[in-house]
DNA sequence: GCATGATGCCTCGACGGTCTACCTATACAG
DNA sequence: CTGTATAGGTAGACCGTCGAGGCATCATGC
């Protein structure tokens, strides 16, 4: 029997975290998944078929705004950027994920 | 503007959930959910629908197993027990827990 | 000149877990 | 006899994620 393939980051956390990264300044779609992937020490990875999906949920929703830019390469890039509605939309899912995984938390620390 | 109707658990934390509370002992489905609502201090709630799926997930994959009992209240209900592999599989899933919601948070508390 | 890998954007189909909304039945209180 | 708590269950829909692709550009090595 082998590996539950489990999932790459935990389930719908990952708009949450594509605002995070995002509110650190302007950044393209590739950019964020290897932010992500570096700060979490490689153990978040982000498909690009998760991503970029996430990315238009999100524009679409008014969270985030976009314009090309030339990339560090010299490439032209779509550059992402946190709109107000994002930054309070981030704010209240943080809040909500600290809420929920302090309690996870809870039960698995809870010694009968 | 309205709740974006929040989900009441963290995706895919349902099964480990639920198997950390069966460790503390047998315990029939409605117990189960009532355990976890409580322990997490009403910050979690499991909807039937929800977890009754779950329970015959478990028991397909021989993480769980079932018998009759009477209840407190003096009815029949069906109490789980871990078996080995679900002992097994809880530890997993806690590391697992452990390593990804601290990735998450690791990049929460990042500050550019 | 040509292949390859890294960068960068994207789409599609399938899967699976969760929720909402139901259904059933029993015990007990009023 | 009616309502509520307890207990088990199913069906359908939704939606996020993944796997697997496609496309283009640029730098590097051969």
């Amino acid at each position: 029997m082998q590996e539950p393939r489990k999932s790459d980051l935990l389930q719908g956390t990952l708009d949450m975290l594509i605002l995070k990264i995002v509110q650190f300044g302007p950044i393209h779609g590739y950019g964020i998944a290897q932010r992500i992937q570096q700060i979490s020490k490689e153990a978040l990875q982000v498909q690009q078929g998760s991503l970029y999906p996430a990315l238009h949920r999100l524009e679409n929703k008014g969270l985030l705004a976009s314009d090309w830019r030339a990339s560090d390469s010299g490439r032209e890039a779509k550059f992402y950027t946190l709109t107000p509605q994002g930054r309070h939309q981030l704010e209240a899912e943080t809040a909500h994920w600290e809420r929920m995984s302090e309690a996870v938390g809870l039960i698995l620390r809870t010694v009968e």
